[in-house]
Order: structure tokens, then sequence, then C-alpha cells
DNA sequence: CAGAATCCTATCCGATACTG
DNA sequence: CAGTATCGGATAGGATTCTG
């Protein structure tokens, strides 16, 4: 049985049921360590509006190696995220779209990107900010 | 009982003009590449219920090293995530807590580890139909 | 076009030792 | 307690070449 929604019986959102990313040997860590990922999360946004092929999804993301492109799919694929359609014509022409359990994970992919896009400044800001106090503190007036 | 349900509903929005984390020059890839970790996910999420001391962190996140526990930190600090309080006592006593930025991301950081934890099993279902159909296509019957 | 395969290296990261 | 510093192995990932 897929349990699909849990219910949380403590305030901060920890199931129980041993389910607990903290712990080192639980296997939600391996699904953390896929997410948490630069390409996986623009290849599942870049996926979003509707299938591509892999020459549009190399173009579209931009500095991507055709290695890991092909490497971030696989592993996509392989965790039932991303379906893979291969057409036997010549040239071939193979075309990648979500699947239901990927399309579910992809709002959260596309909010972290979002945040990343609509905070730069603020991040900015604070890094020249510490880097400054930094400096001060090697050299004092 | 508590049940609580996270939703994103992401419209795929530019915010900006040339704001833009898949183009490669985009200092958004930057903070992209920050979130997307899985110690700057666990910590921002263990912070996010209030404040911990160095030592309580490293017992939460389980298996990570005094190194990458400080290193993170540190990165988290300086992209103003994080706030930093030393208090000058003997033993020395280090309080971490989330800024208001931090704060902000907090949601989607847990939003993820929830996430992973409440989908272990479609992903590892998955693999292993995956692992099990390359198996078949090295060994047709 | 969509990759597979290979070589190679920058960095990540763990382990260890030391300190105010 | 909360770090800093250093070393070395693992590995993520780039560049290149080749192919159905």
């Amino acid at each position: 049985m897929v349990i699909r929604f849990l219910v949380y019986t403590t305030p901060d959102l920890r199931p129980y049921g041993g389910v607990d990313a903290y712990l080192r040997t639980c296997a939600s860590r391996a699904v953390l360590d896929l997410l948490t990922n630069r390409w996986v999360c623009l290849v599942i946004g870049a996926l979003r509006p509707g299938t591509l092929r892999f020459g549009e999804l190399r173009r579209r993301l931009d500095g991507i190696t055709q290695k890991m492109l092909t490497q971030t799919l696989r592993d996509l694929e392989r965790a039932g995220l991303v379906h893979r359609a291969v057409y036997p014509s010549v040239p071939p022409r193979v075309e990648y779209r979500l699947t239901p359990l990927g399309d579910n994970v992809g709002g959260l992919m596309d909010a972290i990107r979002v945040w990343s896009e609509t905070h730069i400044e603020d991040i900015r800001a604070a890094q020249e900010e510490y880097d400054r106090k930094a400096g001060e503190e090697l050299q004092p007036v």
C-alpha cells in the first residue's frame, strides 16, 4: 500500500514510522539527494510545460553538457519522474515528458528556481555585506 | 491529530528582465546552486522551529561531519539566510537561527524534504521496475 | 539526432589532529 | 564547545571521440 497523503501528528512536519530524512540510514535521504541537484531542478522545470526532445532540452539548459543531460535524464527516468519515448526513425527521435509523479514534484522544483531568481539581490547584498565585514576584521581602522 | 497540506502553485513567471536561471551567466544560477544541496535543505529545515546550537545541529543532522556543518552554516550565513550569535563564555556558546530571508525559503526546503519522505515507496518501486527491465534486456527469455 | 565510451581533473568530502 | 587546518581518496563532471 502506498501512502500518498501523510497525516502529521507532530508540529514540526515529521511523519511517523521511522521515515525521517534527518536519519542517515533512511531511504528518503536518497530521494532528497536526487532532488537537491541543479540539473534535476532545471530539467523537471523545463519539462513542466510539455514534451521536449533531447536537443531541445540541451539548448534550453544553457551550459549543460551532453553527458550530464543524459545522466540526469536517466536518473529521473529510473526514479519514475520522467518518461522516455523513442521513435525508431532516421534520424532518431527521443521525447521526454514528466510522469504524473514528476509533475507532482514539478511545482516544487519550479518554486525553488523562481525563489532563486526573485531573491538574487537579497543574497548578493548579504554576501557583499559579509565579505565587507570580513575584510574589516583583517584590516581594522 | 493535525493534517497539513503543502501546496505550491507556481506560475511560470519571469520576474524581471534577463533574470533566468536557465542561462548559465545569470546570477540566479549561483543561488540555485546554494539551495540545491542536501545539507542546506536539512540545516534550514532544522532551524525552522527555532534557534539551535552548533552541537545540537550536529546531532540532529545524522551523518554530517563537523567540517560540512561548519561550511554549510558559513555559506548560509554569508548568503543572509542564517544568523550566527556568539556568546563569549567558557565553554563558548554559538547559536544559529534563520533570518527573515531564511525563514522565507524555509517552507520550500521543508517541502522538498517532506516530499522525499512521502514518496520513497513510489521512487523505490519505479527504480526496481527500471532495473528489472534493464536486466531483462541483457538476458532476454 | 541522440547517445555511448573514454580520459582526465577540479572539487567535494571524510578523517584526523590541534586550539582558545 | 565550537571551531580551524591539513591531507588524501572518492567522485562529480568537463572535453573529446565515436556510432547507429
